[in-house]
RNA sequence: GGGGCGAUGGCGGAAUCGGCAGACGCAACAGACUUAAAAUCUGUCGGUGGUAACACCGUGAGGGUUCGACCCCCUCUCGCCCCA
């Protein structure tokens, strides 16, 4: 059947509800308080939380990042927790066996902080926080399994962070080296290479400008993994976190190159030029740009390169060392600044460039730092524009070696380096080669050049990451004890397994004064050699806190285990972690670690599979309501308990599902939470209040109703799998508005009224754990509880319209809407919209051009 | 400077595949109920013009592809994040 409509009048549904007179059947008032803590209560004693191993069952382990125990929940906490947890309640309602597992990520400065400040010690503060911020989870109505908590500052779980460290560096993926580290003046410790942020150079936590230091630390050897850490295959995590940490890792592709340094000075009257009268020091460079090798007219070290004492004349000793400590003043800001103006001085010693025999002469600048590449850089001045404002400024040699179309570059007059492709000259055997934009081995110059060096032997294919080993020593007390010991006679080794865990004493001062305050305790550092009993001195650094959070989804497993880190039946049946959640800011710092860290136990054959997480997704961020970054100091957080106490926790969970993307995140609004809140008691009346000597429903009435909730059931099996969480509030608001309609038209009583109501409860269940509860097993008469109900099944044919309505476009605008039925052919639809009186009138008789109909969605018309 | 993400009413956002832009909610306004207020209920709510029917404009700006673009392509502006 097909029919036109008249008038493309408003599309709004008729809402034109009666204002109908009360009930009389009215319950009691929507109270949450009178239900919310009664049924976490009865939940927490029935553990229907409780996650246990099934085989029956598919698994899903849904992991959400741990807090760190700062003392209160805030309103972020809740951001980041209560929709995962919906999610992870709808998990379970498809039948899966469902972890959700929540623990404490307690080591870390903050504690310490208040110990300096406060003289609380960190011990007493992070436990009382911790309590403190359980109860206030509690109160969330998660199903979180607390049997499975773990707390990382406990010395049963610290025990096996000390573990791996000793099997890490057993396989020699942990050492002990000297190097030029960051270090935070404030914090007074160390810091891991992503633990330094932004153009500034600042500390992550503090925000204060790092400095640099020569210090022996402990490192993990990630930089092994670099390459594996770019495989992103069979994991299913958002492109801007890969993206972050493939830049991170930064690998790119180039040559090694071997030059030698030449004899200080020429002999004038030697026979044996080239020869090796002095000189002859390799320095090794690393170059993305082989095919500019013979436009190398001079070489840039660092000055913390070990040949640069070497190499320096005795002229210029004096000028070269004086450069050398104000460099060492220098923070990294100041080094890598780009509007500083550039400095450097001539060493008096040269190299050989072995592509053409040049002698150029080295120059020492801090701009080349040791800790990036190999401490030294072969300067290309007419390519490379930092290596141009050095020459120009120095009146070093600039040689084109690139020539670009068109234009013909000139050493003596150019203002700019050119940094892109063209055709090499100048390069010997090179000359009329053409050099393109790629990068790497893509780029046939480059390709060319490298093959050539390799045949000579020198230089060689080799590639280069931004990557560093990870540096895991602080020189702080509330962390876990690194568990090493050193001797005289047989310098460093770890404790024994048996005598773990190195416990962290309490009995401690903690001074700022930058030095571990482990080292100051009378007593705990010495000890006995575990090689020959000599007296020994253990680490007193202790570990980055980096370290105890790259296993906790393992600690979780079986946390009170003591024979391992975690029982391999519970990994065997749980891992990998299905789904993890988290802010993103952790891109490069933990979820980096945590990769490198599981492909570490891999190899040491302590776990199996080189991800631990299959699924990633990341919330934004709940800012203050005037877009600003919500913080204790600006005094600007929101404070989820009172709203708890104001609203109930079903509608603190159910506005922060709705009120913002998760997955993007916006700033607070506080009148929202009214609109969530008045759906709630809306719900509850539907629920409670029913309204008498309503005839029985039209049964036009009835499918429609059914059409509506199969409908919202569909999109809110999707959403919750996609995690678009706000839309599935604003369908179930929808759906209840269709339920007041039905229920005023007389649905009540019939059992597609039943149905309704059935999977409206089930549906809201993980939103609004509480309410659904009370209303299912004491409203309905349920067996008790909605939560260990299975998600019902969609009815398609239900879900399906028997009519549509298809807008009618003449020229790209709408012009006419016809209805038709679902099934209509396009044909049929075509000859509907063709014989709808608007169309007829704009066609004026003549046969429109075209006529498309477009998926039974549109049909568009061409005049 | 490089990379990523984003920009839709007063606000948060919706539009599942290139096919009716603005669902759902907040705020606002009007009305019902009330001695009054709150709560609740009803209605209006992108802009301009018009009593109205309706017309035109409208998804950061400009261009392109297409019967048709919030969606795809190019250029630009602004904002946030990461890296230099």
């Amino acid at each position: 059947m097909v029919t036109t409509k008249e008038k493309p009048k408003t599309r709004k549904k008729s809402t034109k509800a009666v204002n109908v007179k009360k009930s009389v059947t009215k319950d009691k008032a929507f109270n949450p308080q009178d239900f919310e803590l009664k049924w976490q209560a009865k939940w927490e004693a029935d553990k229907l939380y409780r996650s246990v191993i099934d085989e029956s069952k598919p698994k899903h382990y849904a992991l959400t990042m741990l807090p760190y125990p700062s003392g209160d929940l805030h309103i972020g906490h809740w951001f980041s927790m209560t929709p995962p947890d919906a999610r992870a309640r709808f998990k379970r309602m498809q039948g899966y066996n469902v972890l959700f597992p929540m623990g404490f990520d307690a080591f870390g400065l903050p504690a310490e902080g208040a110990a300096i400040k406060h003289n609380i010690h960190p011990k007493k503060y992070t436990y009382e926080n911790i309590d403190r911020m359980r109860k206030q989870m509690r109160s969330m109505g998660a199903m979180f399994d607390w049997e499975r908590e773990a707390v990382s500052s406990d010395p049963e779980y610290y025990k096996w962070t000390e573990w791996f460290f000793i099997q890490l560096y057993k396989h020699g993926l942990a050492y002990r080296k000297k190097a030029t580290v960051d270090w935070c003046p404030k914090d007074n410790t160390t810091l891991a290479r992503e633990q330094v942020k932004g153009e500034d150079r600042v500390c992550d936590r503090c925000g204060t400008p790092v400095i640099k230091k020569e210090l022996e630390q402990w490192f993990f050897k990630a930089t092994k993994y670099a390459d594996e850490l770019l495989q992103y295959e069979g994991i299913d995590w958002p492109d801007f976190i890969k993206v972050s940490q493939t830049n991170w890792i930064g690998r790119s592709e180039g040559a090694s190159v071997i030059f030698k340094t030449a004899p200080p000075t020429p002999p004038p009257f030697s026979e044996k030029m080239g020869g090796d009268q002095g000189g002859g020091d390799k320095i090794e460079i690393f170059t993305t740009r082989p095919d500019t090798l013979w436009g190398a007219t001079f070489m840039v070290m660092s000055p913390e390169h070990p040949l640069v004492d070497k190499i320096t004349t005795p002229e210029n000793k004096e000028a070269v060392s004086e450069y050398k400590a104000q460099a060492e003043k220098q923070t990294d800001i100041q080094r890598e600044a780009k509007d500083r103006e550039t400095t450097g001085v001539f060493t008096g010693g040269y190299a050989i460039n072995p592509v053409n025999n040049e002698r150029i002469p080295i120059w020492v600048a801090d701009y080349v730092l040791m800790s990036y590449g190999t401490g030294a850089i072969m300067a290309v001045p007419a390519h490379d524009q930092r290596d141009f404002e050095f020459a120009r400024k120095f009146g070093l040699k600039v040689i084109p070696v690139i020539q670009p179309e068109g234009i013909e570059l000139n050493g003596e007059t150019m203002e700019t380096a050119h940094e892109h492709e063209g055709v090499m000259i100048n390069s010997g055997p090179f000359n009329g080669t053409r050099a393109t934009n790629d990068k790497g081995l893509k780029n046939p110059a480059i390709k060319a050049v490298i093959e050539w060096l390799e045949e000579r032997g020198i230089g060689k294919f080799d590639v280069n990451y931004r990557y560093r080993d990870w540096l895991i020593s602080r020189q702080r007390y509330w962390g876990a004890p690194i568990p090493m010991v050193y001797c005289e006679t047989h310098g460093w080794n770890p404790v024994p397994e048996d005598q773990l865990p190195v416990l962290l004493p309490d009995d401690v001062e903690w001074k700022p004064t930058g030095e571990s305050p482990l080292k100051f305790h009378p007593t705990w550092k010495h000890t006995t050699c575990p090689i020959g009993g000599e007296p020994a001195i253990r680490e007193t650094d202790t570990m980055d806190t980096f370290m105890c959070s790259s296993w906790y989804h393992l600690r979780y497993l079986s946390p009170h285990y003591d024979k391992g880190p975690f029982d391999d039946a519970e990994y065997n049946y749980w891992m990998p972690v299905d789904t993890y959640t988290g802010g993103s800011e952790h891109a490069n710092m933990h979820l980096l670690y945590f990769r490198f860290f599981h492909k570490a136990l891999r190899d040491m054959g302590i776990t199996e599979g080189g991800e631990p997480v299959m699924q990633l997704r990341n919330q934004g961020m709940v800012l203050a309501e005037d877009n600003s970054k919500m913080s204790k100091s600006r005094g600007n957080v929101v404070a989820p308990d009172v709203l708890v106490q104001r609203y109930g926790a079903d509608t603190v969970r159910a506005y922060l599902m709705f009120f913002a993307r998760w997955q993007q995140g916006a700033p607070w609004d506080s009148h929202g939470i009214e609109g969530t809140a008045r759906w709630m008691r809306r719900v509850w009346t539907l629920f409670t209040d029913t309204p008498e000597n309503r005839p029985l429903g039209s049964s036009e009435t009835l499918r429609v109703l059914r059409r509506k909730v199969h409908q919202t059931l569909k999109r809110v099996t999707h959403d919750f799998e996609n995690f678009e969480f706000n839309t599935i509030i604003s369908s179930l608001m929808e759906l209840m508005n269709e339920m007041y309609r039905a229920r005023e038209a007389g649905a009540v009583g019939t059992p597609e009224w039943d149905e309704a109501t059935e999977i409206y409860l089930k549906m809201l269940a993980p939103v609004a754990p509480h309410i659904t509860e009370e209303l299912w097993t004491n409203h309905l008469g349920k067996p008790y509880s909605i939560h260990q109900q299975m998600w019902p099944q969609v009815d398609e044919a239900a879900a399906k319209e028997d009519v549509v309505e298809i807008p009618v476009q003449i020229n790209g605008k709408v012009r006419d809407r016809i209805t038709v039925a679902a099934d209509a052919s396009e044909d049929e639809i075509k000859s509907a919209a063709l014989a709808s009186e608007v169309v007829k009138k704009y066609l004026e008789g003549s046969e429109p051009k075209k006529v498309i109909v477009a998926q039974k969605r549109l049909v568009s018309i061409v005049l």
